[in-house]
Parts: C-alpha cells; sequence; structure tokens
DNA sequence: GCCGTTCCATACGCAGCAGTATGGGTTTGC
DNA sequence: GCAAACCCATACTGCTGCGTATGGAACGGC
C-alpha cells in the first residue's frame, strides 16, 4: 500500500527526472548497486515499460542521476559559507555542519562507495577535486603556507570521509550526544590553525 | 587457462578453508557483493557441486570468512608495533606502515564498504572498537588527557578510514610520490602531540 | 472530434546466481 | 582390497533483473 501511493500523488505520467531523481533516492538508501529498474518501477507504481521510454538502459539512468547530483552538489553543503568571511569562522562552519547535516551526505558516501564503477569514479573525481582545493583555499588563508594547506586539506578531507563511512553504524547513537560535540570540538582544534599571535 | 591452474596447484581436493580464503581474495578484489558460488567455484577450477559439500549456503561462506579474516586480523598491521615502546615512535612506524603498505587494508576497505550488511557490521564494529582503544591508549602515552586521547584517536581513525576511500582512485598515482610522503609527514606532525618542554 | 505524439502495461526471451538432487570418482580406515 | 566416508560433477528448479516487442490508453494540437 506504499508502493502504489507515490504515483498517485504525482496524477499519472512520469518524466526523465522523476527517474532520475527516485535513482538518487535510491542511491541514498541502499547505494549504487540498488538502482535496478524493476524495483525501481514497482516503488514508483509503475512498470519496466515506462522506464524504458525514457531512459535506453540502466546505465543512462545512473549517468542522468549522477549528472543531476552534481549538478546541484555545490550549493548542498559548501553553498552556506560564502557568507563568512573569516577564514577559521568559516572551516569551523564547515565541520559543524558537515558534522550534524549527515543527510545530505548520504550520497556522497554512497558513491564513494561505488568509486571503481566507471560512471561514479570520474564524479567522485571532479567533486572531490573541488572540494579539495576549497577546502586548502581556507587553510591557506588561514596563514598556513601553500604545501601545508594542501595536506591539512587532504587531512581534513579524508577525516570527513571516514567520519561518514563509521558514523552511522559505530558506537550507541544517542547516549553520547555531548560527547560527540566535544569530539568535533577537538577536531577543530586540531585541524585548524591558531591565530598568529600579534608580534609583541 | 587461468582458471583451471589454480586448482591444479594444489592437488585435487578443496577444503573449507581453501572456500574461506578463496572469499577473502574476492572481497579485497571486488567487495562483499562479489562473494559468488559460482564465480568462486570457476576461479577455483570446480562446480557448485563442491561448494555445497562445504557449506550449507553462501551467507555461511561469509560468515567464516570473515571469521577466519578477524582472527588473523591482529598481527596484520598492529602486530609490527609491540617491539616499540616509546608511544611517539610507534605511532609514527604505525602511521608510515599504514600509509604504505595499502593491500592488507583492501578487505578491511571492502568492509568497510559493506557496513549496513548484517554479518559484516558485527565484525568490523569489534574490529574497529580495538583499533581505536589501541590508538587511544597510544595517543594517552603521548601525555594527552584522557578525553582528547580518546578524540585523537577517533580523528586518527576518521583519517585512515577517509585514507582507504580516497587513495586507489584518487589523483594520479606515482607523480607524486615524494608529495605523498610530505603529506605522511604533515599527517604525523599535525595528529602526533609533541614531546613536553622540560621545564626550565 | 480526429490524429499523432506521448506515456505506459503486458508479455516475452535471455542471463546469472542460489539451492537441491543424485550419482560417480577418490581417498581412507581397517 | 573392501567398505565407508569424503569430495565433486551434472542436471535440474526457481528467482530476479535486463532488455525488447507490441499494443493500448491518455493527452495535445487543430
Amino acid at each position: 500500500m506504499n508502493d502504489i501511493a507515490i504515483k498517485t500523488e504525482r496524477n499519472g505520467r512520469l518524466s526523465a527526472e522523476d527517474w532520475a531523481q527516485a535513482a538518487l533516492d535510491m542511491i541514498a538508501e541502499q547505494g549504487v548497486a540498488a538502482v535496478a529498474v524493476e524495483p525501481l518501477a514497482r516503488r514508483l507504481g509503475v512498470t519496466k515499460g515506462s522506464f524504458y521510454w525514457h531512459f535506453p538502459s540502466r546505465d543512462a539512468l545512473l549517468a542522468a542521476a549522477l549528472e543531476r547530483w552534481e549538478a546541484v552538489e555545490q550549493e548542498t553543503v559548501f553553498g552556506q559559507l560564502e557568507a563568512v568571511s573569516d577564514p577559521r569562522q568559516r572551516l569551523r562552519k564547515l565541520f559543524h555542519v558537515v558534522a550534524h547535516e549527515v543527510k545530505p551526505h548520504k550520497i556522497y558516501s554512497e558513491l564513494l562507495k561505488a568509486l571503481d564503477h566507471a560512471a561514479v569514479g570520474p564524479v567522485i573525481e571532479r567533486v572531490s577535486q573541488r572540494r579539495l582545493e576549497y577546502l586548502a583555499a581556507s587553510f591557506r588563508q588561514t596563514g598556513l603556507m601553500r604545501t601545508d594547506a594542501q595536506h591539512r586539506a587532504r587531512l581534513a578531507y579524508a577525516a570527513y570521509v571516514g567520519f561518514l563511512q563509521l558514523r552511522l553504524q559505530l558506537h550507541n547513537p544517542r547516549l553520547a550526544q555531548d560527547e560527540f560535540e566535544a569530539y568535533v570540538e577537538h577536531v577543530m582544534d586540531t585541524l585548524i590553525p591558531p591565530v598568529p599571535a600579534p608580534r609583541a
């Protein structure tokens, strides 16, 4: 009784974008491998006949979904940081946002797991590269020399990726709420360079 | 011509351990989802008839493979560090080993990707917990207070996990060999606390 | 209201993997 | 050297997903 309801909300016909969005939802929930035509059709309340009118193959759907995701990925997380001018405060806000808004990163996490897939690899490559450069630029502004800023960006980004992997399934979830806050503070104190002391 | 050779090297019969090892090899190469009976049988130069004598089901094979892995996982990486007594040197050696011996961590990386799997989750939970406690204890010995040591261990371990994910497919591989060494140095300088200054 | 386009259902063939049944070959105990 | 346990091949069934073919319903222009 849940499978049919989804379609009737949107009266009747589907578009290619609907299928791409459904594929992204499926990726977020169960990963890239779960993007299958017939299960998606069941969820949307239609049959394969619908799908193969909009797309020539499953791979085409995956490509469209990834393209759609990459297009809107920009403002999802890093868009909230435009306003903050101070690099340290911007990095702190970034860490805070990443630590608490996990849902938007679900798709990215699942795509990382499918890095070996031919269609996924290049997308993650580009997105990660952009984010790394953004991080490196921010660290550069905090006073780190160029290579150190790049290395610190790599370290912070690796910690971010590992955090995504380890968070969902690991340790008791809500008992350690404030302990988690303390952890985030520790991460920021460790990775964000201190303000240079004013020369006496 | 490659599929048949593997079996004939080991003359004839297979054991349950052979199947478990083959499953682990498959996990290292193509992930948990690739652990399928018939492909493994083809690789081993036998048929399914062999498998279903040793195991009642595919899940049983996965469970046996995971049990085998968890049993030998201890000495694989962390066993090399028993000798080093100085905590800072031990951490440095750990970082160095992790950064350069990637192959042994391939299985762990693939198991992380399958954390949602019912049979994989508990194993990773236990292994990660043990490693985290080892890390926390080492950081504790460097002078960090207990909570800081735990947080630093989480951070270092998240960086380790993210490193595993990002390494294989990302960026040009061998051109940045010495740049990579510089990165590892940066990570150690950032995460390993300095020796406390002798009181003047 | 007619027709062409758009969208979808039904029904098919094909392939890959899980699991079962059964019989045959090989080793081992004695 | 014989019987019993051991190990494997063959030949099935069943399920699920991909892709195709074809016809029909709904919607749009006019």
